[in-house]
DNA sequence: CCATATCGGGG
DNA sequence: GTGTACGATATGG
């Protein structure tokens, strides 16, 4: 029979005594679909160290234990013709001991391949994209799933490249006992769970009655039959996706766990076994089978991040830039005294909690075009594509071509030679040094992907990489402290410029196309997705871990950028524009006298003299910015600026009072400030408001709570060494009897009196007074001072509350 | 300066 | 899973 199918998962299990491919999907006519495949075999190279004995050491490989074939092929290493050994194994459990047999034979120079898991392998030879349509012909096959379908296959084929794009989803959400903020997994129960599919399916089970129960909340009698409860909603739902917000991180780690003292198993997987959380050294992943667990926090806040203006990748965050819409409604922190005292308020919270499903699926609906892209280009498991960093998408999508163009990928460097590669350094991007201060009408120029352009036009990477003298030199560079420069022969094939010069063309066609069709969630999102693959190659190039390592291209990139960027910023000046920054990519100039129209033929001069792909492009005119010193001095900080859009709002960037670990008194003050230099361009107002809180911290008035300091305990306490504030605090509660442990979050004040800062943090309700000195200097000056440098007051105008005497400098 | 610790997301 | 992989920043010594 033959069944048309969209695979979305697919692993490898032991069948009938060996590995076999199980691919897991959704046919056209909506069943679930399992399908197994026995038909591959899983295979390796070897590559002899001289080509005339490649016949007798074929022969030597084939007797070894375990392969089924050995035969000769010709192949490209960096796009050179040799003769390699295809080494076919009968298992994949196989395959280390077996390279390492290979590889110690004294006629094999290296193994390349043996490294690639197998399912990947799989698809990247049978040409597969999971989500695209695929046919499989076989036979009907019965096992225990729970599927409508299993089937043997005996040929499967892609048979069209557009995605499964409606995919049954069903979003969740635990809520959990929290009486010490951070819920502990071992003592505080899960007390809510939510559901919203999409076909507009919600639900909340819980076990607590309440009055007032809208009718999609369900009341059972135990954390335990709730647990039972969640495994039989998602049992029925049976959806394609499982998506949650920072599941891997927290739901479902918790689940685990609270399911385990409960001993309720989790055998959600399409094959009945249990739902698994991995923990590899600090990261922990929720994998499911069958279903796909899809931790759509993971892809925003890595793969997204830079397509986002949002600061922070919280729920609220995310939602309000991309829906438009945050959460309202009940305050988590009451959520322990409301269970515990107040059940006529626990409707707000099932509200509450059905509410983070339903945004979470509207993200999740929202970025699927682009996720979906992401999987097309890299053609892994979604699953492990939402989870990528940009190394792996990198490097997955160049396994694909290379194996299109019987290139032979090098295997993962090991640990010793990771660890060497570690130790080189090269000088990175040009910064200019800005003066500090504030500027008007700004124009912002930016060379449109600069690396890319410069890897595919100067043809830069380990194929073309030749001695001294043989081909183009580029420009000098450092490495490790060491004057280096090397050559590139551009006449020769290169396997990732080509690559790359394919990803930008490709991303031109796609930009047109949107020009068409603007509002298209697919276009943009291909877009996106061929943007962050072409960008993240030059850091891949030097990525330590790659298997497609070439530092020497990853220096002479950067030697390029330095050198265009240079030349850019020379010929602006010449053309009496008055440059006042430029990072990387970027130059920004003030008009001055001049116009938008003199900027747009500087512009057009720059691009006359590029070479290949590389343009400079205009990014636009920002009416007002600020650029801060290092100090008080007159150096300017790199990378520490603000500029005012024309929408009104603030482009931050480099200002570090984001971090949780910044009193709110720092954070507002900040914000506040950069709000009034820039909008109201009020320098009078800004040095009364900095008084103002200054004098209020002084005086003491300032409230306690903007003063509070968190901080979260990682470890046991016993497992310190070094003792922080914050952990002298939780030793001072476990004292009292007050259970703190990993995960804790430890809030604190920092008091008057003597001694060092650890003996005057108190918890917020102990303490009487804070140290102004300590807030003045470690708090409120450090987010003020730099901006109001810029201004020209010094430290001691702040402080004193004198005149503003050093005006002049500015 | 280097080594170690913390944050992020979640409640 | 044909494994062994966060990335950036702050603080302590």
């Amino acid at each position: 029979m033959k069944v048309q199918f969209y695979p979305t998962d697919v692993d490898t299990i032991e069948y009938q005594g060996e590995q076999a491919i199980r691919i897991f999907g959704r046919t056209i006519d909506n069943k679930r679909i399992c399908i197994l495949d026995q038909t591959f075999k899983p295979y390796f190279w070897a590559i002899p160290k001289h080509a005339h004995k490649i016949t007798q050491v074929k022969w030597d490989i084939s007797d070894m234990n375990g392969v089924k074939e050995a035969q000769t092929v010709k192949k490209k290493i960096l796009r050179q013709e040799i003769e390699a050994i295809k080494v076919t194994a009968l298992d994949s459990k196989d395959v280390p001991t077996l390279r390492s047999e290979v590889k110690r034979h004294g006629s094999i120079k290296e193994v390349r391949e043996s490294d690639v898991p197998f399912y990947r392998r799989y698809l990247i030879d049978k040409g597969i994209h999971t989500l695209n349509l695929c046919e499989v012909e076989g036979e009907e096959l019965e096992l225990n799933l729970d599927v409508e379908l299993v089937m043997q296959a005996k040929t499967i084929k892609e048979v069209d490249d557009k995605p499964l794009d409606k995919p049954r989803t069903l979003s969740i959400d635990i809520e959990t006992y929290n009486p010490q903020k951070i819920p502990r997994e071992d003592k505080d129960p899960i007390v809510m769970i939510a559901f919203a599919g999409d076909d507009g399916f919600k639900k909340v089970i819980t076990w607590k009655d309440f009055p007032k129960k809208p009718d999609y909340v369900e009341v059972l009698n135990s954390e335990e039959q709730m647990l039972e409860r969640f495994k039989q909603v998602i049992q029925e739902y049976a959806p394609d996706y499982l998506v949650t917000y920072f599941g891997d991180g927290f739901d479902f780690p918790y689940i685990s766990k609270r399911a385990k003292l409960h001993k309720v198993s989790l055998d959600i997987n399409w094959d009945y076994t249990p739902l698994k959380v991995n923990v590899r050294h600090d990261i922990p992943t929720a994998k499911t089978k069958g279903l796909v667990h899809i931790d759509i926090f993971k892809f925003i806040s890595r793969t997204m991040a830079g397509g986002l203006d949002t600061e922070r990748y919280d729920l609220n965050s995310v939602a309000q830039e991309l829906l438009g819409e945050g959460k309202t409604g009940a305050k988590v922190e009451e959520l322990a005294n409301v269970w515990d005292n107040q059940p006529e308020r626990l409707k707000e919270f099932a509200e509450y909690n059905l509410q983070d499903t339903e945004i979470t699926l509207k993200i999740f609906q929202k970025v699927l075009p682009g996720l979906n892209e992401f999987v097309r280009l890299v053609g892994q498991p979604i699953y492990e594509v939402c989870r990528m960093s940009y190394g792996q998408i990198v490097e997955w999508y160049l396994m694909r071509k290379a194996f299109l163009k019987d290139e032979l990928a090098p295997d993962r460097p090991k640990s010793a030679e990771i660890t060497g590669r570690l130790d080189q350094k090269f000088e990175g991007a040009f910064v200019f040094e800005p003066v500090p201060g504030i500027y008007e009408n700004i124009a912002v120029f930016d060379f449109k992907s600069l690396y890319p352009t410069i890897i595919a036009t100067h043809k830069l990477d380990s194929s073309t990489l030749s001695e001294k003298g043989v081909g183009t030199p580029a420009p000098e560079t450092e490495i490790s402290g060491k004057k280096v420069k090397f050559y590139f022969d551009e006449k020769k094939e290169a396997f990732i410029p080509e690559e790359i010069k394919e990803l930008i063309e490709v991303k031109g066609r796609v930009s047109d196309q949107l020009k068409k069709d603007p509002e298209n969630a697919t276009l943009k999102g291909r877009r996106y997705a061929l943007k962050v693959l072409a960008n993240s190659v030059y850091g891949y190039l030097s990525f330590s871990g790659s298997k497609w390592y070439c530092i020497e291209a990853g220096a002479s990139t950067a030697a390029y950028a330095r050198q265009y960027i240079k030349n850019a910023m020379k010929e602006a000046e010449e053309q009496k524009f008055k440059v006042i920054y430029g990072d990387t990519d970027s130059l920004l100039i003030v008009l001055e006298n001049k116009t938008k129209e003199d900027a747009i033929k500087f512009q057009k001069s720059i691009n006359k003299n590029l070479p290949g792909l590389m343009e400079l492009e205009l990014e636009g005119i920002f009416p007002r910015g600020i650029f801060v010193g290092i100090k008080s001095g007159e150096k300017g900080a790199k990378k520490k600026y603000a500029l005012l859009k024309d929408n009104g709002k603030i482009k931050i960037t480099g200002f570090e009072t984001i971090r949780g670990d910044w009193s709110i008194l720092a954070k507002e003050t900040q914000n506040e400030l950069l709000n009034i230099i820039l909008k109201e361009n009020d320098k009078e107002k800004a040095i009364k408001y900095v008084k103002e809180i200054i004098q209020e911290v002084k005086t003491g008035k300032m409230p306690l709570e903007k003063m509070i300091i968190s901080r979260q305990l990682r470890k046991d306490l016993s497992d310190y060494e070094a003792v922080g504030p914050h952990v002298a605090i939780a030793k001072k509660m476990q004292e009292k009897g007050i259970p703190v442990g990993p995960g804790t979050i430890i809030q604190f004040v920092v008091n008057e009196g003597n001694g060092i800062i650890r003996e005057r943090a108190k918890l917020p309700e102990e303490s009487t007074k804070y140290d102004v000195d300590y807030y003045l200097k470690n708090q409120v000056l450090p987010a003020v001072d730099p901006i109001m440098s810029v201004l020209g007051y010094t430290k001691k105008d702040l402080i004193e509350g004198n005149s503003q005497s050093t005006l002049g400098d500015y």
